[in-house]
DNA sequence: GATGCACCTGAACGCCACCTGACTGACGGG
DNA sequence: CCCGTCAGTCAGGTGGCGTTCAGGTGCATC
């Protein structure tokens, strides 16, 4: 479900941080790693595309409620889901009150981890994939412009969403391949033209102005 | 903290009820009261004012994750805390997969639960919701569009439910399989067609303009 | 104007995700 | 014991989607 989300994660414990990296991974999300508090507080921060934050309490250098403390004045609003080894109830609460959202006992389980995590990105505040007229809805595989909105492939949408994340720039013929077809698939140099053609027929079926324009050697861009 | 929330509760057993009400009242909350299953679908759909619902599972006449896809269904998309005594993963995961965003064990800590609905609350949905026209009857395993209703098998159920608790947004096979066959059960991957098959079949039968569509290579979606 | 290359265009192909209809076996109630 | 309901399975068919191909077109360079 959780569309690619990516996860900050700030935890010593290496073996941890892996079982928490592969799941996440294996689930589609992105993860940023920070070992310690200042790593986290460093990684972490709004600069970061970071959507969700597992923060564990039990840092060498700093207690992660304060790492938590120390981004939120930092401007850094991603829900927060806090990790630790402590059970007792005054623990648990404090953690919410230093501005966390969740709070999970270890040894967890990882795939309710998984799923809180999912909850949490949830209720992120929906990011606005808008682009000049332009709204891609990720939960639903379609663009849409005004009222008007046709359904795309998943392939499609994968294309499109990578051209569509800077309107005006232009992104790379390789960028778009890497990002459209993940794990390094071996494809003909033509598909992509192939599927640049058919994103072009569905984009006019919308009666907008946006176009899919072509930069010769170089790559292709939204207008 | 959260001020002036208002909290609905789900909850069959007078004392844990009595406990939650004075615990909130207290804290500057409104509650809104369900006694069971059906008076939860009942007083806190969307017309209720609700911001945030606390759903026992263990209800006489119905499971609170049904409960709770039911008022999803209806368009209400007020973060959800499980309260129950059922503590195995697989639960606590499956009441994620009905569309909540907490899950706390009894015995409780009163301090805890309050905590974490301050948390929920001040996460309050952002999200406009969607209205697939459609009522779910946990208590009696229907649906209805209107003043037609069709009855349901407990499978079908939890799988349209599942498929029902965001209109409009793609629900992942994946999602959907470990919604309709919780406990991990290893079931063909063709099952869950045949099941898809029968419930179109079934919301047929009620004319309805709400269409159960599928997103080759994703999953499905209400429409 | 000739040549080479990047990209466009339309069509075709094959796999596999999904659909369809029927079937089996488990269970439970009359 | 029969019958109805429900869960799950199976074999066969279909079409959507990803991919490739064979040409065509236009820009750029000499």
């Amino acid at each position: 479900m959780g569309h690619m989300t990516v996860v900050g994660i700030c935890e010593d414990d290496p073996d941890v941080r892996r079982v928490l990296t592969d799941a996440l991974r294996m689930g589609g999300h992105r993860v940023v790693i920070a070992r310690n508090g200042r790593e986290g507080v460093a990684n972490l921060g709004v600069g970061s595309d970071v959507e969700v934050l597992v923060l564990d309490i039990g840092l060498p250098d700093a207690d992660g409620r304060d790492v938590c403390q120390a981004l939120r004045a930092g401007g850094q609003h991603a829900p927060a889901l806090f990790l630790t080894a402590f059970d007792a109830v005054h623990d648990r609460v404090s953690g919410f009150h230093a501005g966390g959202d969740d709070y999970v006992v270890k040894p967890f389980a990882i795939s309710e981890v998984l799923v809180r995590i999912d909850a949490l990105a949830r209720r992120a505040p929906v990011e606005a994939p808008q682009v000049s007229g332009l709204t891609l809805h990720p939960d639903r595989f379609t663009v849409s412009a005004g009222d008007q909105e046709v359904s795309l492939t998943p392939t499609e949408f994968r294309l499109l969403a990578a051209i569509a994340v800077s309107p005006g720039t232009v992104v790379r013929r390789r960028t778009a391949v890497a990002a459209a077809w993940p794990g390094g698939a071996i494809v003909n140099e033509n598909t992509i033209d192939s599927y640049i053609r058919r994103l072009r027929v569905k984009l006019s079926a919308l009666d907008s102005p946006v176009e899919l324009v072509t930069v010769r050697g170089v790559g292709f861009t939204l207008r």
